[in-house]
DNA sequence: CTTGGTATG
DNA sequence: CATAACAAG
């Protein structure tokens, strides 16, 4: 079974630029999409998600802005949109999907991101610890779970580019560190630093600004994190840093699974 | 002498399509252009206007929205820009540069368009008597007087494709008809007109939605009007359709006068 | 349908 | 630097 995560940086824009060439030669079983900026009714009538996934969106309240989708392959049911429930004011947002799949529970997440304003930053950090309990329950379960997205933090220094640099920006700021070691600590795994190991500097994110990209200056963002149930069934976990690099700005990360 | 007045449907994005080569081709002694979108330092910096011309650029206060500029290969006088003056609040819209080039005087114009809201279908009629009244006192000088611009307004059948379809759209009012008739009858000659005559329909705009430039389904709303004194030095006036579409939504017009 | 501004990342 | 909403034409 493989999972892929993914902020694809606007559906449409995606579409446009042919993310339907990676749905095919993925073939992932599971899509976990952030930032997809799209109501349903926004995307292209001539166009259609992958041929026979079940397909959820829970976008933003505001256009254009942020919003998650999660397809599956196989029948899914959907347990929860938003961290606290739909009608939950801290989750207008579109950042939250719960789904079961079998015995299987994955959790999409897209963490706010702080770097633009110090309310945003603000509203982060609450939704973070909101976040980081609202996911704990699911730890305990004996059956898998797998939470993926972009969390908008870089853990360690091998997770971003210049350390020394970016100590003081949102995303790479101590607290935050301390917040991603704290959910290791839960019992959360980092699947892809466990399956590389330490001292490899692989990067999900790039800024679009100077060449960023192409001199690989780049962030770690965009994360598997599973409980021990589903820890035990990891075949492979990696960031297709080649690959989806002409869609968005974030490459994407397969958590590949024995079953 | 030739004269050009285009609107360009902001330089910027005229300057990426290659407007350059256009002054290079047209070599005109003045240009007058509307629509420029641009304050002069938005200008990209390593781009200038044609080699030795002088320039006067005339911004809205709005960034990015209207305004005029006129450019002219001899020194130019600028004798006012708004049809008030500088300060004059219904002037802050960059509509007007009043030139003076030796005995000749020039009047680029911008006028409102009227196709979005009531409130600036009633702002351009005020404006429209405004400026036919500010333009009078040129009529009759005996050095020549050259005005020209978009006047976002249709004159005749002859002057837009579809003129049943057309008759309660603003830029085809009858009032506004009969507003283009009272110029002609202060004494203004629509030189492209009398040039070509009665019955030859040629645009000068055609809108980007559906196929409208394809299908020449276009408007004349881009006029010189010439005193008596400009009018017998009247060697040809043209409409290049041909050219000048992949960089503005209008086709410059083209005055040659026996000078 | 296109320009350009703005918010957001 | 890129996506998308918006205002304006």
């Amino acid at each position: 079974m493989r999972i892929v995560s993914w902020n694809v940086n606007g559906i449409r824009a995606a579409i446009r630029k042919g993310i339907d060439g990676y749905f095919d030669s993925l073939d992932a079983d599971i899509w976990m999409l952030q930032e997809v900026r799209a109501l349903p009714e926004q995307l292209p009538k001539d166009w259609n998600w992958p041929e026979g996934y079940s397909v959820h969106l829970h976008p933003a309240e505001k256009k254009g802005y942020s919003g998650v989708t999660t397809i599956s392959k196989d029948p899914m049911e959907i347990v929860q949109v938003g961290k606290n429930g739909e009608h939950d004011p801290n989750d207008s947002e579109g950042r939250v999907i719960v789904s079961k799949h079998g015995e299987m529970i994955c959790i999409n997440t897209y963490l706010p991101s702080g770097s633009n304003k110090v309310e945003r930053q603000e509203f982060k950090e609450a939704w973070m610890e909101e976040w980081r309990q609202f996911i704990h329950p699911y730890l305990q379960l004996d059956t898998p779970v797998i939470v993926c997205g972009d969390l908008n933090i870089a853990h360690t220094e091998d997770d971003i580019w210049n350390p020394k640099g970016n100590a003081r920006q949102s995303g790479f700021l101590p607290h935050e560190r301390q917040w991603f070691s704290d959910l290791l600590d839960d019992g959360w795994h980092d699947v892809f630093r466990e399956h590389v190991g330490e001292g490899v500097k692989t990067y999900s994110w790039w800024s679009n600004r100077g060449q960023a990209r192409a001199k690989d200056r780049g962030w770690r963002i965009d994360y598997f994190l599973l409980n021990p149930a589903a820890k035990k069934a990891v075949k492979s976990v990696s960031i297709k840093r080649e690959g989806g690099l002409e869609i968005s700005d974030h490459a994407p990360v397969i958590l590949d699974l024995e079953y």
